[in-house]
DNA sequence: TACAGTCCGTGGACGCCATCGACCTCGCCC
DNA sequence: GGGCGAGGTCGATGGCGTCCACGGACTGTA
C-alpha cells in the first residue's frame, strides 16, 4: 500500500470505469502493472465493489429517513442485525454507541411505503423502539475524500 | 427508462466496471445498442458516476460518525451548506427536518481529528449546536436495492 | 393507403485495450 | 558472488469500444 496504490484507489474512487490504460498513464506505470496492483487492491479486501451511482428519485426511491433503533434489553443483536438485512430499503446500517444501537439510513418511494417499513422495524423481535428521521433532501452522499498526497 | 434501463441501471450498480459487451449479453441487445442506451443515462441525470467503493479502514479513515446541527435562529442556511461544503471529512449531508436542521455522516482517522472537527463545525457561523454519535462498526452502507422486476 | 420522418435497433470495421507469457532489474539473504 | 522473489517492461493476440451505414416499426399527414 504506496503511494502508487493511493493513487489508484483515489481514481477509481473518482471514476470507476477509467480502463487500465489510462490508470496506468496517470500513475506512470504500464497497463499490466496497474493491472495486477489493482487486481490485488481488490483481492486484499482494500477495494470492496464498484458501483454507478444513480439519483435515487430517477429510479423511483424519492423518500430518504435515517431511523434510530432502540433495543430492547435482553435481545439478541445478531438477531436484529440478520432481520434488518433482510429488510432491502434499508440501505446502510451503523452500530451505534448511545442509547440507540443502530442507525439505518433507508430508501423508499413513498411515505406510505416509509409508514410500512417503520411498522415492520417496530415489530421485529429485539426492537423496543424507533426514531424516524426524514430527509428533506440530500445535499451530496459518499462523496469520496482524496487520500494521496494529491496528484501532482 | 423502460424495463431495459432499470436492468442496466440494476447491473451496473452491482458492478460498474461490467463492460458493454457484458451488459449487452445480459439485457438480450448488442453492444452500441447498450453504449447508447447508458449514454442517455448518464447525461440524463439517472447515472451520476461511477466509483470504487474502498474499506475506509485501509486507507486510514477507521472513524465514522454522524452529527446533527441545530442552526442558529436568523442563520443563512445556505451559507452553513457552503462552509460544510468546504469540509473534507463530510462524506455526507443530508438536509433535515427537524430541531436538527442538517445530519453529516463524517469520516476521519482517529478520535483527536474527530475533535478538531466538531469544534470547527462549532465554531462556524451559523452553528449553534452539535450532536455527535460515533458509529462503533458499519454493519453495511450504500447496499443498492434492485429495482429492476428481477433481471430473470 | 401511401409516404416521410423519427426512433431505436443491428452488423461490420477498425483501432485501442485487457491480458498473458517471457524476460529484465533491483534488493535481500545465504 | 549467486540465487531468489517481487515487481516492473515489452510484445503479441483476441476481444472490446466506438463509429458508421443501414433497416424495420411506429406516428402523423395527405
Amino acid at each position: 500500500m504506496d503511494a502508487i496504490d493511493l493513487a489508484l484507489v483515489d481514481l477509481l474512487r473518482g471514476n470507476a470505469r477509467l480502463s487500465y490504460a489510462e490508470l496506468a498513464r496517470q500513475v506512470g506505470l504500464s497497463a499490466p502493472a496497474v493491472h495486477e496492483r489493482v487486481g490485488k487492491l481488490e483481492s486484499g479486501g482494500v477495494i470492496r465493489a464498484y458501483r454507478a451511482e444513480v439519483e435515487p428519485e430517477t429510479i423511483g426511491l424519492g423518500v430518504t429517513a435515517l431511523i434510530g433503533i432502540v433495543e430492547d434489553s435482553g435481545a439478541d443483536t445478531d438477531d436484529v442485525l440478520e432481520a434488518f438485512r433482510g429488510i432491502p430499503e434499508i440501505e446502510s446500517c451503523y452500530f451505534m454507541a448511545g442509547v440507540e444501537s443502530f442507525l439505518l439510513k433507508a430508501r423508499v418511494g413513498t411515505i406510505a411505503e416509509l409508514e410500512q417499513l417503520i411498522v415492520r422495524l417496530n415489530r421485529t423481535p429485539g426492537v423496543a423502539s424507533t426514531r424516524t428521521s426524514i430527509a428533506l433532501s440530500t445535499k451530496w452522499e459518499n462523496r469520496p475524500q482524496a487520500v494521496a498526497p494529491t496528484s501532482s
